[in-house]
DNA sequence: TTTTTGTAGATTGTCAACAATCTACGATAT
DNA sequence: ATATCGTAGATTGTTGACAATCTACAAAAA
């Protein structure tokens, strides 16, 4: 069932750029849609991208196995650049590697998302820390939108519209930082996170009210400039962000989602 | 000048591991050298471990170009493993990669350190709150082994023996949290730094004295078990250390050392 | 002299093929 | 019936070759 791939070619559609041997003269009137693209930027970039998007939209299961053929022939690449962009996974922590075994999505234990939880806390209370001084006030509205649209989501506990409202928060109040090494080391930290706790707020509806309380006191922290309280508000938050997920899972599951891919 | 590389290959030693076919039947004395390290390590880990040693000791200089075929002779292997271990470079933040220009050991602005030297303070902090409940007295007693080999290398103002000391007294402290995360993420971030600091405390003597002293009063926060003061301690340690750095490279510099290679 | 242009060499990006290892499954023996 | 062994297929690890791009240098034009 598994390998129905290395048949034909022509007819699984190529996802992310046509061959360069195909289209000998692309007509000038798109302005070179994916030639340009693949002038500055490489097969191994394009494929590490839309690997991670499939791994952090939950396409891929975590514990699944990555085929190289398969991405080969999905994406319409040799075997290289696939092979280079897991070694970019890898590094960034969202696949493991066994020798001559394949790649896998990595599953976070609960042990490691403790772990991942605490540095996560002290990634998050500097943010709070230097958003409180440096943020702007297009930031702070966009901030506040946020919440607002939060608030909608609590009273309908609609947690599949609340989850990227969450993360949109914490992503803008790092970008208001400034500071591009705090920003992609949080990025990396909430990348490996989600690969724990996406069914968090799923499970235990009460816990987007408090939440979103712990939100929007933070927002008045930074608001009004306290770098201290914004600091110590961000990392409690991150911290009882963890138990409230703890508490989630110890919970009987809710109903199943869209189905990811096989895990192995 | 530059290419005495590509003309003959016997003459080269590899540097890491035989190639697979030259050795038919290795002597069962020796216990498999080189052979089961490749039974459990790919090329491209090993690859990426000496490029990344040959970096962070300096062999390399920053915004030196690093040459795939120049590494295939050393090495003994072909370009894909080399790349392979570029593309692991490069998300550890150790090289940056020109599409067909060639990557090159990564630059770090004194902007870009002062970014990153925030993220450390905020990760350093976090290890001395926990470093404070959880060190063990094994690691207690090898952490003012550490500093009294410290105060020695002081007397002495030998940069050359501090250095190394310096790093593994936090590298003692980040180990005693047992947080693999935190000890994963320390690491890359102190790598990073170091791209840019290697000159530190070779050019302001004093500063030793001032290091010195404040590692002093960490060692006694931790023991005694006062995470807030070990928090707040290095953090602000980590923070006089970026403002030392800058006042260091804002005086002229001393004796030039060991030349590192070519520098683009 | 300075600038431009063009060509040869070197280097990187990508691909296809070979070798080694692992996995699945069936035959044989107990 | 169960367990062990062995073989065929699939998958990964590694290599060498080809195509595209860049770099350096020299010849020609301004």
């Amino acid at each position: 069932m598994t390998g129905a791939s290395n048949t034909t070619r022509d007819a699984t559609r190529p996802a992310i750029a046509l061959r360069n041997k195909a289209a000998p003269a692309p007509p000038p009137a798109t302005p070179g849609d994916a030639l340009r693209l693949l002038r500055e930027q490489s097969l191994t970039a394009l494929v590490q991208r839309e690997i991670e998007r499939q791994i952090v939209s939950g396409d891929l299961a975590a514990g699944a196995k990555l085929n190289e053929i398969d991405f080969c022939n999905e994406l319409g690449v040799s075997r290289g650049p696939v092979r280079e962009a897991f070694r970019m996974l890898e590094q960034a922590g969202l696949v493991r590697t066994e020798k001559n075994r394949g790649v896998f999505v990595r599953q976070v234990s609960i042990e490691e998302a403790n772990e991942i939880y605490e540095v996560r806390a002290a990634l998050d209370g500097l943010i709070g820390r230097l958003a409180a001084s440096r943020i702007t006030p297009a930031q702070l509205a966009r901030l506040k939108a946020v919440v607002k649209r939060m608030r909608a989501a609590e009273r309908t506990l609609d947690a599949d519209e609340y989850f990227p409202l969450n993360l949109e928060f914490h992503e803008v109040l790092a970008e208001a930082t400034g500071n591009a090494a705090l920003i992609a080391n949080y990025r990396r930290v909430v990348n490996e996170l989600n690969l724990y706790r996406r069914e968090m707020l799923l499970r235990d509806a009460d816990n987007i009210t408090r939440s979103t309380r712990e939100h929007e006191a933070i927002i008045e922290a930074v608001a009004t400039g306290q770098a201290e309280t914004a600091e110590r508000l961000l990392f409690d938050h991150v911290i009882r962000s963890r138990e409230r997920l703890h508490r989630a899972l110890a919970m009987p599951a809710p109903r199943a989602r869209k189905a990811p891919r096989k895990a192995a």
